[in-house]
DNA sequence: TATTGTTATACTCTATAACTATA
DNA sequence: TATAGTTATAGAGTATAACAATA
């Protein structure tokens, strides 16, 4: 429980932080400009996109969202209010919630996606090389699965400040 | 003006957005939980305390933070009010506002700094060797110095959609 | 009893625009 | 005219707790 960092790790974080927060920032602006759409409500209908066809429940949305389910419920919501998504019960369990992306659903997303894959690489592989990219999503990957891995959200309280 | 991202960058881009989505949803709720302060807020005090005793004005702790003037006004009077923060007329520039920490103001980034440097390496750098840790370093800042460099907010409006 | 999801509510954060004051 | 900062206000996101329905 060293008090401090090394100086490596505290630049590391301070550029890795920086760096996402940068681009995270032109990311919500563009998706926000060209789509009307949060971030959340785009990682939604990715998360659609990308289960071809399979319906989601809303735990399966959830999953993986660092966000309280009356949060998605409301994102969901609205999306729904604009026809981007459809819920019904599901088949299987009567508590569930099904999602289905819808046909405008789809075509909302096809309408932003360009241009968030051109801030994307702009802001971030323009800098890169291959090799780069791939130590980054190495390293990335690893931490994240070690994120992942931690005891949820529950876990022991943290150490108490002093 | 590909309208895709390759493979290997798109595991890149989600990997490093998935974990310091998680990293920040921790970090977070440790700076809530112990210091009662948003992230915003421990940034100001932070760089507060990295000014070393030069006082900064509002341009400056806005420098570097995507926020608008008002969000860090009302950020900054949400600080003073809890005693963290003075606030004062530039001597020098009477339209600027000069902005010291107070002795309760590093009190706190003390209570504080333990627990989040600790969330950040359990978190972060448990799974990374020091070889990782600086290759790391340095992808990120050259992005980070990339980004920097772009055309501020003003840029050219992005592509259109279509 | 545990799980799925929604609702009601309240709070925080952020942004836009209008405004004051100084350079 | 441009810059520094604040204020007023409104909108969006998120969380907590209570709730209903199903497993």
């Amino acid at each position: 429980m060293a008090d401090a960092l090394k100086p490596e790790q505290m630049r590391t974080y301070f550029a890795l932080t920086e760096a996402v927060s940068l681009l995270q920032y032109e990311v919500r602006k563009q998706l926000q400009a060209e789509g009307g759409l949060s971030y959340v409500q785009f990682e939604i209908l990715a998360k659609l996109v990308d289960a071809e066809g399979r319906s989601l429940t809303m735990t399966d949305l959830a999953d993986g969202v660092v966000y309280s389910r009356s949060g998605l419920t409301h994102q969901a919501g609205l999306l729904e209010r604009d026809g981007l998504i459809s819920r019904r019960a599901s088949p299987d369990d009567q508590r569930a919630t099904v999602v289905d992306i819808t046909k405008a659903g789809r075509a909302r997303v096809a309408d932003v996606l360009p241009g968030h894959v051109d801030v994307v690489r702009e802001l971030l592989f323009d800098s890169l090389s291959d090799r780069d990219v791939r130590t980054l999503g190495d390293v990335m990957s690893r931490a994240r699965d070690h994120m992942r891995a931690r005891p949820p959200r529950s876990a022991a309280p943290r150490r108490r400040a002093r």
